[in-house]
Formats: C-alpha cells, structure tokens, sequence
RNA sequence: GGUCUGGUAGUUCAGUUGGUUAGAAUACAUGCCUGUCACGCAUGGGGUCGCGGGUUCGAGUCCCGUCCAGACCGCCA
C-alpha cells in the first residue's frame, strides 16, 4: 500500500494514527537533532519529522541521503505539533516516520518547485512536467477541469447532446490558415484540421439534433498571442428553433451560473451593445466596460479655430483620465511616446489639466482660452482632477488608437480590476467588410452568418451596409465567445458565396454538402463557440491562457518539451509522395 | 512579414566611460544549531558573458551578422 491518506487531509482529529504517506520532497530543514520535511501530493503538504530522541540512528541516517523532489513513501504516527502553524491546513499536526522508502530519487530540478518559482518561462516549458507540480498550474488545470465539468453538467441540463465531429477534413481558403495533414492512401491530397467544426455543427441541425454542444479541440495556423494558441478549446454549441434572443438568454444563464460558482459574483443582465456603439464609444469591438473614460468626438468644439493640428484633420476625439490632473509632464510624454511608436503611428497627443483649483494647464495654452476649452472638458464629462487626452487624425482610424490608448491608460493605472467581471454582448456587426487587398469582400464572421432579415434586400444593392444576425460575448475586454444565426437557406447561401467572389463552381467544390443538406428541410438555427482557455483565464483573474493549458506551445508555435514541430525522415516524406522545397527568402 | 526588448553562475538578475582576478541573491555541498515551517549561522564549489566575425594595446561592454526567447503590429472568417 503506498497511502492510508493524502498530504492534504490529516488534521488534529488524527493524532496518534498510524498513517502511511507518499509523495514528493517539497523542502528539507534539517536542524542536526531534527529533521523536517515538507511532503507533497496533489492534495497538500504535510510535515513529517525524524527526530533524534524518538526515531532510530538508522532511519536518520537514512534521512540524510534524500534530496529535493524524491518521492518516498512513509510510516508513522500522527503526532501534535510543538509549534503549530496556522497558515497550513495540515499545520497543527506532524508525522513522526517509523519507517521510509526511496520509491525514487530525483536530479536536482533545473528551477525551484515554488508558487513563486525561479524559474523563466522558458524552462518551465521545457520542464513542463515540473512546472506542473507548482501550485499556480496545477490549480490552474484543477480550475479548468471543474469549470469544464460545470459547463457539461449546465448544458446537458438544459438538453445540450455532446456530439464529436471529424478532426481530419477539408481545407478551404476561406478564414484563418488551416494546418495541413497530408493523406498517405490519397498521395497529393490533403486534410485539413478543423478551425472550428461549423458546418459539422450545422449538418448536425439539420439532422435534428436540436440541441448540440462539444468541448473541442480547433486549429488555426496564425501567429500566437498571450491569449492565441494554435491549438485551442471552444465550447461549441448549436441550437435550432431560436432567435438570437433565445441564444443570449441561454449562454447569458452559463455565464451566470460560471461567475456565481466559481467567483461567488452575482451578475446584473448582461448589456447589449451594438459593434457601431462600440466602436464609437470605445474605438473596439470588444470593450472593457469595467472602467469609463470613453471616446469624445470634439470637432464641433475644437475645428476651425486656427489651431493647425485640429483643423487639418477629419477627427478629433478626446478621453478623460479620472484623477490624471497630477500627471507629471514626464508621465504624460510617455503616453505622447507611446501612442507615436509605429504600431499606433499618431503624430501626437494634447493634454489639457483640470486641475482641483478649477485652474486649466495644457499644451495648447497658447491656441485655446479658459472657457474655451473648459466647455471641452464638459463636453467630455470630465471633473476637477481630471486630465483630458486629445489624438486628432483620420476618421477611419483615429477612434481605434485612442480605443488603444484607452486600453494603455487602463493597464497602467490599474484600472482593470481581476476581481471585478462586466460581460458584454455585442451585436448588429456588419456582415462584410472591404478587403482593400484583395479587393473584395470577406466576411467579418463567416459565410453562413445570416444577415438580419430586414437587410435582405440590401444584399442586392448596398452589401457592406448589410447587419448580420450576429453576437460576440466580451469580457472585461476579452472576446470570450462569438456566434450568429445562420443561413438554412441554400438559396441565400449560394447568394453569399457569389458576393465573396465565388463562383459557383467553387462554392460547389468547397460547401455543396452544405448547401445541398438545406434542400432538404434544414431548421432554422444557430450558435455559439466559447473560447475555454480564455473563459478558463479570465475566472482565473488572467489574460494569459498558457498557464491554463497543460502542455502549450511558445511564442513561436513550438513545444519546446518534446521539441515539436520537427522534421521527418526521408522514408516518410517518401510515403507520402511529398519533397521539401525550400523558398529562396 | 515587420517593430521593439532581452540573452552573463543550476536559476533570477546587476555589471558605470571599453581597463586588474566578472558580482549579488537564490539553489546546491559540507559543518554547526533542542521546534523549524521564506529556519538561522559559517565555509565552499560553481562562468565558452548565446554563437560567429570586426574595431581596439585591451571587448561582458562598441560595430556587423546570426541563432534563441518575450511583447506588440500585420495576421487571427
């Protein structure tokens, strides 16, 4: 027997148990005439002792020999502590060993097995396998896997059927890059993995399934992020018979019961906001709403008044800094810099103090009067303390840096509390937008999103005007989830490839199965996907998802523990009929 | 594909204007310590300064190239 119990659970209630442990060397403190060691499990620490007056010379002896991370196994007696400590669940008791084995000795690890380990990302990558014995990622995985088990158990309450679609299918060229899987019986031919099993999931209403969900593994061969993987969970889910409405409600009461359980939050409804308002209050279609300073259009205010900088550009817009009015100039020109770096590439930033006497100090002094630019902080629902920041430039842009800057601002002054949650639905996104590129349209969603039903007839004379029936989850500035009503109607569907520069021979190619599945009786339905290792983060108070997955992947795509990706040999290039050709760069 | 930042002891980092034997903390080893729990004290070992080239009397430090890592932009229907 390798345990009576864990390294979690033994209390004062079993004082004078005979109890036998196992598990890892967590920490040795070794006074000479008593030895204590930290033993650690999944389930906790408990201290064990040898002691010189009451364990045999042998055994301490013995003792002397096991280092850092072996996993032995003990014997002994639960004994009362000399000196209790409370921060331990364990803390009030000890096990004197009567008797231990070495199960197995271990190297010394490369960074220390801490919540607050030494170690750099990198080698936690590498050594993954240790990383995971901190507590930091294994409460992670422990949070995941009660989260998962939450979500299974509220959809299959609510009638959800768990169904898995096919990891090996079609490439297409529409969305994100697919990663390719070449076919050794079909040489020449290729699979692709799934980027999300969207037309699985429609195929599965149209089979009358109804209620659809799958926790599952998609692909996209992008660049990564703090919150991108190449290879990520969704929450994927279908429904027939709804509206966009009923699908809100559904997954509003999922996220819900998700903040309320896991955090102890209660929620409020989720607000609504259309991608329009977003973007004009926001510059993003995916807002933090946990704090205010929202975007303020001056250009009636602030035009045509022979300040240069204002009246050469088509937009002006203006954001309040609760309490900035005692920003150093230093701080202030680290913003300036900041919004001047080539990924926001804006030619400056004015500042203008309201300071607490009422007195205005700015950059523009010399440009504007006291009344003047006192109705600007007005306007902008600015107060005494306030510190107003102002971009001017082009119409199409100039909302989406100070969106940007907003979001900086935030961050820096901490504004973006972890124990605060303010879920956001945003809806009525455009169904197209211009690729200038390519120069034609693509779909802001995807291609079986369907268009609200007053803008039918728009398809035909103004298409970028047309609104989708479509709904993005956000939290606290994340997109946490997306989905829409979709198309049933092989007719309209055909009419959306043609207008994303289809022909129909193409769209036959690539999605006949599906508009061929709606002749025959397809319900009206549609969904939502969930991104699990974000909504995992997120109720962890993270951004970053790589702590909540087991094994990911680094910034470069690689898993740098097993050393993926990696050639192949020869042999099995050979097999699959293929030849590296490398591009000249 | 692009921009920026970094790479020095097992680990995390410091290293001034280019100048003697490259440091700290931690980890590790040995010894001491009669109740530790971030134990304490003493001693000790530990370095291809990412790699290659250049400038120089002299390079961890400056220049060029390259590799690796991270953040961001593009990209991510």
């Amino acid at each position: 027997m390798y345990r009576s119990h864990n390294c979690g659970e033994l209390t004062s209630k079993n004082i004078s148990n005979e109890v036998i442990l196992s598990g890892w060397v967590q920490k040795i403190r070794n006074k000479g005439f008593i030895i204590w060691i930290d033993l650690r499990d999944r389930f906790g620490i408990t201290q064990i002792i040898f002691d010189q007056k009451r364990s045999s010379k042998k055994i301490i002896e013995k003792a002397q020999k096991i280092g850092r991370e072996y996993v032995i196994k003990i014997n002994g007696e639960v004994i009362k502590r000399e000196s209790i400590n409370p921060k331990m669940k364990t803390g009030e008791i000890e096990v004197l060993v009567k008797d231990f084995t070495v199960l197995n000795s271990s190297l010394l690890p490369p960074f220390t097995i801490q919540d607050n380990s030494d170690g750099g990302e990198e080698l936690r990558l590498k050594y993954r396998y240790l990383d995971i014995r901190r507590n930091p990622i294994k409460n992670n995985l422990i949070l995941r896997s009660k989260i998962t088990a939450e979500i299974r158990s509220f959809l299959s309450d609510n009638d959800f059927i768990e169904v898995e679609t096919p990891y090996l299918i079609k490439s297409t060229p529409e969305g994100a890059r697919d990663f390719i899987v070449p076919s050794r019986m079909n040489p020449g031919n290729f699979y692709a993995l799934p980027q999300s099993p969207q037309t699985f999931k429609q195929l599965l209403m149209v089979g009358g399934i109804d209620k659809y969900f799958q926790i599952v593994k998609c692909f996209r061969d992008e660049d990564l992020r703090a919150d991108r993987q190449p290879e990520f969970s969704q929450i994927d889910c279908e429904m027939s018979f709804v509206k966009r409405d009923d699908v809100i409600k559904q997954f509003e009461n999922l996220i819900y019961n998700l903040l309320y359980k896991f955090k102890g939050i209660k929620i409020d409804k989720i607000p609504i906001l259309t991608y329009e308002k977003c973007i004009r209050l926001y510059g993003s279609d995916k807002p933090d709403i946990r704090f205010g300073m929202k975007l303020n259009y001056l250009n009636e205010l602030a035009k045509n008044k022979g300040f240069e900088p204002f009246d050469s550009n088509e937009s002006i817009i203006g954001i309040c800094v609760p309490n900035g009015s005692n920003f150093s100039r230093k701080k202030i020109d680290q913003f300036t810099n900041w919004v001047k770096r080539p990924e926001i590439a804006a030619n400056g930033l004015i500042w203008i103090k309201y300071n607490e006497d009422g007195s205005i100090k700015s950059s523009i002094d010399k440009y504007f009067n006291y009344n003047e630019l006192i109705k600007w902080i007005d306007f902008c629902e600015g107060k005494k303390g306030d510190l107003l920041l102002i971009l001017a430039g082009d119409k199409s842009n100039t909302n989406l840096k100070m969106g940007l800057l907003r979001m900086e601002i935030a961050e820096r002054l901490e504004l973006r509390d972890p124990e605060k949650y303010s879920p956001l639905w945003v809806i009525d996104f455009p169904l197209f937008m211009w690729d200038e590129e390519e120069k034609c349209l693509k779909s802001m969603h995807h291609p079986f999103t369907a268009p609200i039903e007053k803008h039918l007839d728009l398809l035909n004379t103004d298409p970028t005007k047309v609104i989708a029936n479509s709904y993005d989850l956000v939290i606290n500035g994340n997109e946490i989830g997306g989905g829409s009503i979709r198309i049933n109607s092989s007719d309209l569907q055909k009419r959306i490839f043609s207008l994303l520069g289809f022909s129909e021979e193409e769209a036959i190619n690539q999605f006949g199965f599906l508009i061929d599945s709606f002749k025959y009786g397809a319900p009206p339905h549609g969904g939502i996907a969930l991104g699990l290792d974000r909504l995992v983060a997120i109720i962890g108070g993270q951004e970053i998802i790589r702590d909540f997955i087991a094994f990911p992947k680094n910034n470069s795509g690689k898993d740098l523990m097993i050393k993926s990706p990696s050639k192949i040999s020869s042999d099995q290039l050979n097999e699959l009929q293929l030849r590296i050709n490398p591009l000249k760069s």
